[in-house]
DNA sequence: CAATATAGCAACCGATCGGTCGCTAATGGG
DNA sequence: CCCATTAGCGACCGATCGGTTGCTATATTG
């Protein structure tokens, strides 16, 4: 029915099943998804939708990386307006929250970055190790960003970075959790208030 | 090769079910776990397996269940020998910290109740109800005891309880990713120092 | 000791899994 | 204009999925 198309065509379906991949991940995690149901989903074959990645595994590392590239985008890209040091860390936090309350369109079902840690965080292989490396990644920025704020004196001397990202990233997944699990819409004021509190006011011992 | 059985060997075989069953969803997911792999595991057969539970949501369930009582007998009961309120609450997080870090004889996966929050949060059905229904009744119990805390004035007067909980869940969720993604030794002082500052120096505001 | 109840097994069910293969049909390069 | 390339399809592969059925063999009941 749909035999060879045009390179931008066809740059545009390996798209078109990215994006539906990516959406169905978040529900059903990257193992949970099944080809043949993405296939169906899109209106394709199985091989078709096989054919552009070569297996599974492929397919989920090609998932992980569009989800990745949209995270940098919406959460990390604006905040590199504002200057190094606290006030980025201030901005990176509030596009996250935003990320997690209303990017249910791009993850339906929630980050896919945490959905991916907890499903494979007890397993080994190359998807494991991506999502690990991304995790890694997203942590050293914030941990340069608060060491920086440490050094520029808006964090308060002797508060220990590692530890403010630590606390960041629980913010986070609370906040997912409540969005999820329990549809709460007072749970961006209460991350908000808890940034607050990690960001002004703490005192954070070596 | 194994007929009848008394009432007590009977019992003995479902719990063996069920302790292995714990075990590999903590890895897998409560999804993830086949009834044919875990048969094979016990040296049953998929018909010996289910005939104690009639499907696998009824076995999803049972799987909750127990963890549920090894969750509560781990980090609730001994807090219980504690007063309500602050000290309950140290007592409850000293014990939190403890089953994150070592019961991976239980667990080898990691908090089953992370994974399977995770996993369902964006389903419906009755293994998501339960989960559901789960946290919401740690997250009372951890309000109720930061409310005692307000009342009795070892937490700060104007401190939301509901806060506290949201923040202290953020906490563990982040042990139980820095544990079994990263596997950090440093992680569980990181949580006790956040602890620290959550439950000493803190201020909450209304 | 006889009758009943049942834990567990082996075999099987249709459906679906990830993946392969041969083909069709349209395209872009020579 | 023709030919090599290739996106995508339909059919198929063996394996495994959750689940069912009929049976065996034993423990309990009377």
């Amino acid at each position: 029915m749909s035999p060879r198309r045009s390179v931008a065509e066809t740059r545009l379906t390996r798209d078109r099943i990215v994006e539906r991949g990516v959406a169905a991940a978040s529900v059903d995690g990257l193992e949970g998804l099944t080809i043949g149901q993405l296939a169906a989903d899109l209106g394709m074959s199985k091989a078709g939708v096989l054919g552009h990645f070569g297996s599974k595994e492929a397919l989920q590392l090609a998932l992980l990386d569009a989800a990745a590239a949209a995270f940098a985008r919406i959460v990390w890209r604006p905040a590199e307006l504002e200057p190094p040091g606290l006030p980025r860390l201030r901005a990176v936090c509030e596009t996250w929250i935003d990320y997690l309350e209303h990017e249910r369109q791009i993850f339906p079902g929630g980050c896919l970055f945490t959905t991916a840690a907890i499903e494979f965080d007890a397993r080994g292989g190359p998807v494991r190790d991506a999502v690990a490396r991304l995790h890694k990644l997203w942590r050293r920025r914030l941990v340069a960003e608060a060491r920086t704020a440490v050094a520029t004196g808006d964090l308060p001397r002797g508060t220990d970075p590692e530890q403010v990202a630590f606390e960041l990233v629980g913010l986070f997944m609370a906040l997912n959790q409540e969005i999820q699990l329990f549809a709460d819409p007072n749970a961006a004021q209460r991350t908000r208030r808890a940034l607050h509190r990690l960001l002004a006011t703490a005192e954070h011992q070596q």
